[in-house]
DNA sequence: AAATTCATCCAAAGCGGTTTGATTGCGGTA
DNA sequence: TACCGCAATCAAACCGCTTTGGATGAATTT
């Protein structure tokens, strides 16, 4: 059933009708709730791509997923993102169309993007510290908001992120309270903007407190369960262990906590953990005590604001460009305790 | 840049410059490599709703993604799918595109899909024992493929799926064989098509033993890690407790790993567990030793198989439907040992 | 030399909507 | 009565592409 014959049916013009179903004021009541009914009946919905080759709107936001090269890896944060973000694309009637592409060459993909015109606008996932898309995209005109920051990013662009050096800072600064002096670094690989921030925060909390960093305790790598395991085996088994972990994702923690328990340390007494925790769907934070002491911050949230602000700014593109810093929040779980005094 | 500039621009037509580009025999080498060129030059891609709606196909592929309206949660195992998929996806030149729907109203959902017209075949993802997804996308003639299979339905249908119940069955004649006769079932939602399959080899195990099953020790749930503790807990401290879980996925596995530890139990001697294993690439099985023996079976291929076949009923809707059965591996790692004798 | 064939190219008609710029009929005003 | 304004409706243009059904001229055949 398309327009027009919708609108023979009615004995209409398909102005007409058109206008009615888009509540135009031009219409009478009396003839928009016939139409109304009548589109109802006959299942009638407009075809996508004819409107939007006529309004020029596609109705449609664009995710680029950048998929590491190396290892073939999704983030897993990455559907809970979406999640949020659907939610309100489907309320405002958006679609979500997901671009892959591999981590070396997304600036053709956004270029091609641009050119097809099937998207509205975009968000761009995974900024790096050095960002390249954020002037492309720029450049080229499409709208777009960017889940994260570029630190050396110039000109004022959109973004929602969660204060990543603030929570790393407050997360080491409780360790610190507790005594401990040796905290390894579990992070994200640090060319990405986020794990640049953490460790940022991780080191301002020393430095502050007149203290020095260990390189030897910063390991920087893909989060995965595996490398966080490896690497705290690792640094568990060296001479000077380190008391404390600071963890990226739940994930990594989960490897944390198998390397530590597995040579019979208990964590939260021998060893303390805090880790991020993106507060994804099927990996809560424990029950009601939280098993790991964790900086949280919704990543399903962050994806509902940036899909919020993207939308408005393609609603109204005269806008200044708007920016949401989440705060995480700081819950204590049971994996952290008072540093043991060394023998 | 469109088509009627580019065309200008040349001097030729839009029919002879579109041709050009489509690879069409009417048009002389020559041109071809002038059009081409100019194409380059000035980064021309055709919009692609204007070539949809001329052509009736949108080069588009849908994936529905049912989302728990109890629990918010979105499957982990579907951003490895996804990328699976999206290999193909991008290599044939088709968008892909997303929408959330709870799991109450997906029906509205796929009409919706249809009468707007924005895809030419979708991905049905989560199929049910009785899934009314599957007739209803016959009746409204959009092509389909199925990740799972619905036991209960009639027609022929494509899909792709992995042997679940062949798999479990395997998994329960391991414990079995290793002289476990208490075995904890930890499963997803069992209206779930997979989850009731795996029930069911679990089941048959057992049977062709001549052994009973004791309904106390199969749970079935959404799968995350909190129910997998919170299950292997309660379950642990029970008087006639199980020496062995057979679990549905690694995330439920970490869950059931975490309360056998915490009781001070090593798994794989007092406790055995074998779980299945989708090869997410952010929680891989352990290392060269895998730490879970498991069934284990890649979702990302079966991603890249599902949009195939999908591709391949597009372009030839004649096709008779086309089903794929991956059989399980079964690894051996290190969570599995023979059954202690109570004393 | 006329008739065919063939390789190239083009004008115009869709595809299914939205939107501009009339047209119609009616009650109200001069 | 003639005119105006207004509400309600419509025909046709347009969005950017593909594709049908010619047109053109050179080469080949008769």
């Amino acid at each position: 059933m398309n327009l027009k014959e919708l609108s023979t049916k009615l004995g209409l013009s398909q102005t007409t009708v058109s206008r009615a179903l888009n509540g135009y004021p031009e219409v009478s009541e009396e003839t928009r709730e016939k139409v109304r009914r009548a589109a109802e009946e006959h299942n009638y919905r407009p075809n996508t791509r004819a409107r939007s080759l006529a309004t020029g709107r596609t109705m449609a936001i664009g995710h680029v997923i950048p998929v590491s090269t190396k290892h073939e890896m999704v983030n897993p944060v990455f559907g809970d993102f979406i999640a949020g973000a659907g939610e309100v694309y489907s309320r405002e009637g958006y679609d979500m169309v997901l671009t892959l592409v591999e981590d070396n060459n997304e600036e053709a993909a956004y270029r091609q993007i641009k050119s097809r015109g099937s998207v509205d606008g975009v968000v761009v996932h995974g900024p790096l510290m050095d960002e390249p898309r954020i002037p492309l995209l720029k450049k080229i005109g499409l709208p777009f908001v960017v889940h994260g920051r570029a630190t050396n990013a110039v000109d004022p662009y959109s973004w929602v992120d969660m204060n990543n050096r603030r929570a790393f800072e407050r997360a080491t600064e409780l360790l610190l309270d507790l005594g401990h002096r040796r905290i390894a670094l579990i992070n994200g690989l640090e060319r990405m903007d986020f794990a640049y921030r953490r460790r940022e925060g991780y080191e301002a909390a020393h430095h502050n407190r007149g203290l020095a960093t260990d390189p030897a305790l910063m390991c920087s790598h893909e989060m995965t369960e595996l490398f966080a395991y490896d690497t705290t085996s690792s640094l568990l088994s060296e001479p000077n262990p380190p008391t404390a972990f600071l963890v990226s994702s739940m994930i990594c923690a989960l490897g944390v906590r198998r390397a530590i328990e597995e040579r019979g340390l208990v964590m939260g007494k021998d060893v303390s953990v805090v880790t991020h925790d993106d507060v994804l769907s099927y990996l809560r934070n424990g029950g009601d005590v939280p098993i790991f002491t964790a900086t949280r911050s919704s990543v399903r949230e962050a994806g509902r604001k940036s899909a919020e602000i993207l939308l408005q700014m393609i609603n109204d593109p005269t806008r200044d460009p708007e920016t949401v810093l989440f705060e995480a929040e700081l819950v204590l779980g049971q994996s952290t305790g008072p540093a043991l005094v060394r023998a």
